[in-house]
DNA sequence: CTACCATTCAAACGTTCGTTTGAACTCGGA
DNA sequence: TCCGAGTTCAAACGAACGTTTGAATGGTAG
């Protein structure tokens, strides 16, 4: 019986997990050799190997251990919409789906802080083996989405949709990746910490007046 | 006299900055090691160090060589604006800021396209000197860019317009950096290659509507 | 106690990295 | 013709990379 204090199953993988996240969002994949990763989790060199087989494998354990529960939670947050039939507001379902993104940085150990800028700036990664696996991890709550999307909108056009979302995406991605860089437009550092809650409001704001702008350009295009 | 053919000066610099521009798009910057791009240029090895000083000094030089002549075009374009007296339409100013932009990415040579895709990715680049390199590169348009969309909707509270700017950043940073990833949501190719005059349209449409939508979000705070 | 399995460890593997070196080459001007 | 500055070249530098190895270690079951 195992009564020594919570026995550390699989500590090691855990630290390693840790430290990768932090290290992979300050100096990116390449930049973070083993040696660092492994002297910052207090583990020794060989552990990678041992415990994921490769650095490779590390970086998919590192976003399969956030991003699965993720898009778990936004098609959860989805259903739970389309039950209470209020599926057919395009502004409640860009907050379901940005929500458990925003949900990150709030985390208060900061992991969930360094993942976030990790995965929105993963989505422009160089790797394509890397952003082919972030891909497929998104796929199906993607898909969802677009669905509701699509029923929410009937009179939008379908290629136009797809842009739209894109756009949508990509503003999430950016803001969950460039945190610092809002001091590029407002010329000083930001008066006080990211409010998840007051960001939450004004991107939907933003994102939903986008997606739901006026369809003219298709008519002006003649121009 | 120099009368022989067009007297290549300097064909090796442009050689490497070409084929630089290539591979830290597909490969990143840490990815793209010396012997694989003084190959790809078809230069000897030591011409790098030699011309630039400096793997470092080479990134910096990639950058200047576009993103200079692409902010000074920034810049003339909201002065025409504004010598026009155009310059109250929030749309006008966005696409001026954007245009410069997406016009590389009709570049028919691919050069544009590839520093497109670089330039997008940069803005959530790990490594901090790269990242304050193109920051210092963008503030003086963008404090010009700021100011002009204070004049022209000074009904919007400043910290307000700070964000709204910012999502309006990343965006077109997205859309330059993951041309690609339009079929993560398309879920399939796209139809045909990129359109920009329709991309400008459909991108100029989603940001006026999100820089214009409406402020009730600071009154639903408090719920 | 012993045997066993999972894990940890120090050390070394071969490769590749960015950079440096000093000789060879090119070519216009004295 | 010869000089000298500008450029190219093959070769080598030490350092750092991801990974592998085989021996030590620790706790558990027989």
């Amino acid at each position: 019986m195992t009564l020594r204090a919570v026995k550390p199953q699989h500590e090691t993988r855990t630290r390693i997990l840790d430290a990768a996240e932090e290290l992979f969002m300050l100096h990116g994949f390449e930049g973070t050799s083993m040696r660092l990763l492994t002297a910052k989790a207090g583990v020794n060199l060989a552990a990678v190997n041992y415990h994921f087989g490769s650095k490779h494998a590390l970086i998919e354990a590192v976003f399969r251990r956030r991003l699965d529960p993720m898009n778990v939670a936004r098609v959860a947050e989805l259903e739970k919409l389309e039950t209470e039939d209020r599926a057919s507001s395009p502004e409640a379902i860009i907050r379901a789906f940005i929500t458990p993104g925003l949900r990150l940085m709030e985390d208060a150990k900061g992991g969930g802080r360094n993942f976030a800028r990790l995965l929105g700036r993963t989505y422009t990664e160089p790797n394509k083996a890397v952003r082919q696996l972030i891909g497929q991890m998104y796929a199906p709550a993607m898909q969802r989405y677009k669905a509701a999307l699509e029923r929410a909108l009937p009179q939008m056009p379908r290629e136009e949709l797809v842009w739209r979302m894109h756009f949508m995406f990509g503003t999430l991605a950016y803001t969950l990746a460039a945190t610092d860089t809002v001091q590029l437009i407002a010329g000083c550092k930001p008066e006080d910490r990211y409010d998840a809650r007051l960001l939450e409001e004004r991107l939907t704001a933003f994102l939903a007046a986008g997606l739901t702008a006026p369809l003219k350009s298709l008519i002006k295009k003649a121009a």
